[in-house]
RNA sequence: GGAGAGGUGGCUGAGUGGUCGAAAGCAGCGGUUUGCUAAACCGUCGUACUUCGCAAGAGGUACCGGGGGUUCGAAUCCCCCCCUCUCCGCCA
């Protein structure tokens, strides 16, 4: 949501940077509308005071043992006439929020133009692309061959874009949530939170899910409750309605939570495998900033999440997206793209933004410092999506027996160094 | 699931139809004074929208869990919903 007084008076400006991301604003409409709805409510206000005046007269008119039938009628006439307007000032109103919230954030003045994916910039790559003296395999081959995943028996459970680890590969799902977890909490700084994932209509609204995008999500049928997208739904709505100390400031959080959506329009799309399931985990990185620090916490923020694919040692790039790919709440958004050996690709593993103050104000999430209240900034990140990284792992390490190898780190974890078809059943 | 109590400003907490956006205290902010790890005193102190104004600011409307209703007028009365607490039941 943004900030009436600055959108009206900036409006020409804010339509034209839109309009990079593809949005196309109409200025006209919008100012009709605006002026509509300021018209409707100046009216109805005023006769509002009118009747608060004259209520009050009558007030002391009965105090003084006088006879008010004259005014109480003529006020009622007038709360007659409020009653009327009433709703054509609420459907102005509503009509005016509607347009509003449906409009994207602007994209921060560091965020290349651009219409498509194509055109983000690649800011580094880190690692070094593994070569093989075999062909190697997708994760949906290895995985069934290991006996670590399973999409017969959870297509069986449940049904498609559904998956079920098992063996080490389960043990290999809980691993990277606790080396994710306990390298941010530890090394930097982030405080843990486990949140429900099911979540009501006020915060999805505040973090922008809702109104818009309604259909991406698994609402629980008869009630206000929908599954949580990402833990950056209950973790960000954390401090909604809240005035956050200046001087506190970046809270960071960190979370790990099962996510859910439902994939509407995604037909077709990773089919095969578990790049793109209905529920998948996720450790995911929060924060809340003052204005004049948001963009520093993005950098690092950012950075955190690519220490975890330093520390696996799987190859990737980031990228700073354009301003035709970025997410409708986001003003600025570095993607994180891992190498996968069995699509010879780059694939999306995490996704860092700024929202600046566009969730902060839909939220109420304030920050005071002396005096002076305003919004705060609100930023989050997957640090990592633990799905595809199980799958980084699986494509990166695989060894020619198809067997795969533990990353260094995780062996701790998973008591293991290699996972075999024969071990898998531990 | 059953029974009861309750939801008021950052916090505690008054207020049961009119002068209440709301007492008082605490916290915060500005200041005075004394002077020592602080006290006393004075002032100030909600949010959103909106009107006028270059601005500083001044005015208006709405908000006392949410939504409806009664009334000239609602924090206060009525209805529905949500949430919290206590007891009972059930239960990982």
């Amino acid at each position: 949501m943004h900030d009436l007084s600055y959108f009206r008076g900036n409006l020409d400006a804010i339509a034209a940077r839109l309009a990079t991301r593809g949005y196309e604003l109409d200025v006209e409409a919008f100012r009709a509308l605006d002026a509509e709805r300021r018209a409707a409510l100046t009216e109805s206000e005023t006769l509002k005071a009118q009747r608060n005046t004259e209520s009050g007269e009558i007030a002391k008119l009965k105090k003084a043992g006088q006879d008010t039938a004259d005014q109480q009628a003529k006020v009622r006439a007038i709360g007659d006439r409020i009653a009327a307007l009433e709703e054509a000032t609420k459907a102005a109103d509503a009509r005016f929020y509607e347009v509003l919230a449906g409009v994207p954030n602007v994209p921060h003045e560091s965020v290349p133009v651009g219409a498509s994916a194509d055109d983000n910039v690649e800011v580094h790559q880190h690692g070094t692309i593994p070569t093989f003296d075999f062909s190697p395999q997708n994760h949906w081959d290895i995985g069934p061959a290991l006996g670590i995943l399973d999409f017969e028996r959870a297509a069986k459970i449940t049904g498609a874009r559904f998956a079920v680890y098992m063996g080490l590969g389960a043990k290999l799902e809980r691993a990277l949530i606790n080396f994710m977890l306990d390298t941010h909490t530890r090394e930097h700084g982030y405080t843990e939170v486990f949140p429900p994932v099911v979540v009501n209509s006020a915060s999805l609204y505040g973090t922008g899910q809702l109104p818009k995008f309604a259909a991406d999500l698994f609402k629980l049928e008869g009630t206000d409750y929908y599954l949580a997208p990402t833990a950056e739904v209950p973790v960000t709505n954390l401090h909604r309605d809240e005035t956050l100390e200046a001087d506190l400031l970046p809270i960071s959080y960190c979370a790990f939570t099962s996510c859910f959506r439902s994939e509407a329009g995604a037909y077709g799309r990773d089919v095969r495998g578990i790049i793109r399931q209905h529920q998948f985990q996720k450790v995911e990185l929060v924060k809340f900033a003052r204005p004049d620090q948001s963009h520093e916490q993005l950098e690092l923020l950012t950075s955190h999440a690519e220490s975890i694919l330093d520390r696996l040692k799987l190859p990737f790039r980031r990228v700073l997206l354009c301003t035709g790919d970025m997410g409708f709440s986001s003003a600025k958004t570095y993607d994180l793209e891992v190498w996968l050996p069995g699509q010879s690709a780059f694939k999306e593993i995490s996704s860092c933004s700024n929202f600046e103050s566009f969730q902060a104000r839909r939220a109420a999430i304030r920050c005071k410092s002396g005096k002076k209240t305003e919004p705060a900034h609100t930023l989050n990140g997957s640090g990592l999506a633990v799905g595809r990284t199980w799958v980084a792992i699986i494509e990166n390490y695989q060894q020619k027996d198809g067997s795969v190898v533990v990353p260094e780190v995780l062996r701790p974890y998973l008591q293991a160094e290699v996972i075999t078809a024969r071990g898998t059943l531990r």
